[in-house]
DNA sequence: CTTAATGCAAATGATTTGCAAATTA
DNA sequence: TAATTTGCAAATCATTTGCATTAAG
């Protein structure tokens, strides 16, 4: 057993919940995509491998991913919702015209976030930043 | 007529639009408001004032408020989507306690985004902060 | 007078729920 | 065995749309 599988194990137990088949199948393909998905891609996908799953049964479970941290949902323009493992990374650039997104990794921003927030009388909890922008290789196509 | 009118005036123009007295009042309600509004909450309060405006409108409005730049909005784990004034300021430091949301003016840390999208390879157009904390009321009221 | 906007009611689409049957601890 | 979970179908809820009518430029 994997450590995503053992945390979503101990979230579990905590709450007094179960660890089902279909539990630890959406958990799997959830991981192993990686990217995000809407709740009926992640349906689809996992009922390639077992087509007695129900999509309310995907929803109910995405429900626990959020709730055990595993899992970190946005909303988009469009209306739909799409989900992604969490990896602990709050920070990232986002490309305006590839959608690429990367996580940032700078200790020393993080510090200067606690900082601004101290000087408002906040104690920073946690933070999300996004820059949006353009990244190196649609920058270099968009100068032709 | 004030400065939100004249934008939203220009966006109008711009695209062939015409400003018709249901698109005023939703404006001129959504900016005296000032707070995150649902569109529900939004067409109630214009519905005292005229009740002969449609939930449709405002929906339709309050789309064209995004697309002016004039309005905001963010989806939240409740399922419900608020609109807020766009005051031009992307960073805030928000409570998690009472939910205070207080804008960050801090050029320095711009500047340090700017620097961590072009380590990245990127060029910043433009950045979200949202921290996440605890303000200086909620904390004193803590530690009792 | 031409084009866009409105209100209404019906449609949509994502998400949730009730319930009887199946499964886990 | 007791408690939770599941699949299914029906319900819900926010948001959108078609259309005939009204209003803006």
């Amino acid at each position: 057993m994997n450590e995503t599988t053992r945390t979503f194990q101990e979230y579990l137990k905590a709450n007094r919940l179960k660890l089902t088949s279909q539990r630890r199948l959406i958990l799997d393909v959830f991981v192993s995509r990686g990217c995000r998905v809407t709740a009926d891609e992640l349906f689809k996908e996992v009922a390639e491998l077992d087509d007695g799953i129900s999509l309310s049964t995907v929803y109910r479970t995405v429900k626990h991913l959020l709730q055990s941290g595993l899992a970190r949902c946005s909303h988009y323009g469009d209306g739909t919702t799409r989900y992604e493992p969490a990896d602990g990374q709050t920070s990232h650039l986002v490309c305006e015209v590839c959608g690429r997104k990367v996580p940032i990794a700078n200790p020393y921003l993080e510090c200067m976030h606690a900082e601004a927030a101290r000087q408002a009388g906040f104690r920073m909890l946690h933070c999300h930043v996004t820059i949006h922008g353009l990244c190196h290789e649609c920058l270099t196509k968009h100068e032709n």
